[in-house]
RNA sequence: GGAGGGUUAGCCUAAUUGGUAAGGCACCGGAUUUGAAAUCCGGCGGGCUCUGCCCUUGGGGGUUCGAGUCCCUCACCCUCCGCCA
């Protein structure tokens, strides 16, 4: 959530944010405008409560000295009416600012560059990893068949399109995989949490896919939500709490099963594993202060790289532009791996700093040696990384042409 | 699902028939000290246009001039019963 305080001197700072994204700028202006409003009521209302609770006191006074307190009386149900006027007014001021405040997207970084879709996102750098393996590399989806480890119909029978079902080798190469994540990801100090997959909805207020993206959710009859990412569960982990800067950064990972409906991608990635409503991921999660959280974010990267690095796969980093770059992101790098049956880049991890836009949400804040005012946070989320589509490269890179997978060194302890 | 008990600032604990949240511990800063302990002073929920004011007793609502206190409702925790991997 992005604050007006710091747009009342500059308010083409967030019309150009807003722009550059492609966001209607107008909305900007209703903002300032509420916001204007909203400090003139809060002011009048703190001066009318003055006036009560000064009177208010001399009641008991009035009466332990006998004197008739009628007069007073009617005085402060009078403003006690005119308070309850004003409060009304206030609330639905409110409530309807932060409506408002709910659907702003974050201030790009000064670094994202300027474009309006995923056609002007750059690349940064590329890791060349092994060749493939096979002379001709196929498709996912045929290797599967051909192995009889990736049943597509049954899952299909099961619970429709875009979900999974492997087979044996295929099954315990992802669990090898997801192993082989946390571990390496333990060892550069994130600490592993596992959380509830279903959850309520302000936490989902709180990550920012709410209320915008509705669309995407899994709910159930509980009111609760399927998480879409750890990142949910994660952003909320220190709700509501000040945090000593001592503390920071905080580093977590979770794997967790991610639940997405993907309305709005029909006929996109139909065949294969590419796209689906569950697969699953180990996030990375950090909590850091606000001058650090650029270098924190780089690390992140980093910490994401390597263990596509130490699986031998090609892929490439990929900065987004304004117009590509998520809700809650004021900065994102995609990790792309290189798929060589289907040819083509899969996005295996989105590394983003949100800045104080999560924070300010999930009101996590820290507070500063000496000082009394508590900052919020910034925050940070990864994918370190994800499955099924770093599978899909694992299987197209290291098939063979006599049949067989041969399994990266570093997951044959996990196998 | 049913019955009962509970929730006051990081923790612990008060608050006459309803009168405007009192203390303690821990922690932080300062004084004192060769240093430490002890002691003393200040701070120690949040916000603001900050000499000051407003809000804050799990959340929301109601009664009232005024609610920690009375009423309704929801959430969470504990105990027991039922069901259950």
């Amino acid at each position: 959530m992005i604050a007006p305080k710091y747009f009342r001197d500059d308010i083409d700072v967030l019309k150009n944010a807003l722009l550059h994204r492609g966001e209607d700028p107008k909305i900007a202006d209703d903002i300032m405008r509420m916001d204007m409003r909203l400090r003139e009521l809060k002011k009048k209302l703190d001066d009318l409560r003055k006036q009560r609770n000064e009177k208010g006191k001399l009641i008991p006074k009035l009466k332990k000295e006998g004197k008739d307190t009628e007069e007073l009386l009617s005085e402060l149900k009078e403003l006690a009416e005119t308070i309850k006027s004003y409060e009304n007014e206030l609330e639905t001021l409110e409530e309807k600012l932060k409506n408002a405040l709910y659907r702003i997207p974050n201030i790009p970084h000064e670094s994202v560059p300027i474009g309006k879709d995923e056609t002007e996102n750059r690349v940064i750098s590329e890791y060349k990893g092994i060749e493939p393996l096979s002379q001709n590399p196929i498709p996912h989806w045929e290797i599967g068949e051909k192995l009889d480890i990736i049943d597509l119909k049954v899952a299909a029978n099961l619970s429709g399109s875009r979900f999974y079902l492997f087979k044996n080798f295929a099954a315990k190469l992802e669990r090898a995989l997801l192993n082989f994540f946390l571990k390496e990801n333990e060892k550069k100090g994130y600490m592993e949490i596992l959380p509830p997959y279903l959850v309520k909805e302000e936490i989902l207020y709180g990550s920012g896919q709410l209320p915008k993206f509705r669309d995407e959710l899994y709910k159930t009859q509980d009111d609760l939500y399927l998480i879409p990412t750890a990142e949910v569960p994660l952003a909320n982990l220190h709700r509501n709490e000040i945090l000593n800067e001592d503390d920071l950064p905080l580093k977590y990972m979770s794997f967790t099963p991610c639940f997405r409906r993907e309305a709005g991608s029909y006929g996109k990635d139909v065949r294969g594993i590419i796209r689906l409503h569950q697969f699953h991921k180990v996030e990375l999660f950090k909590f850091t202060t606000p001058e650090t959280s650029y270098d924190e974010l780089e690390k992140m990267r980093e910490d994401a790289e390597d263990l596509l690095k130490k699986l031998n796969l090609t892929y490439h980093v990929v900065a987004l532009c304004t117009g590509d770059l998520g809700f809650s992101a004021a900065k994102t790098y995609d990790l792309e791996v290189w798929a060589p049956g289907v040819k083509r880049w899969l996005e295996v991890s989105s590394i983003s700093n949100t800045e104080d836009f999560q924070a300010r949400r999930t009101m996590t804040r820290f507070r500063r040696k000496g000082q009394k005012r508590p900052l919020y946070v910034h925050t940070l989320n990864g994918s370190g990384l994800a499955t099924p589509r770093v599978f899909i490269a694992i299987l197209e890179t290291y098939y063979k042409d006599d049949g067989t997978i041969e399994i990266p060194d570093v997951l044959k302890e996990f196998m």
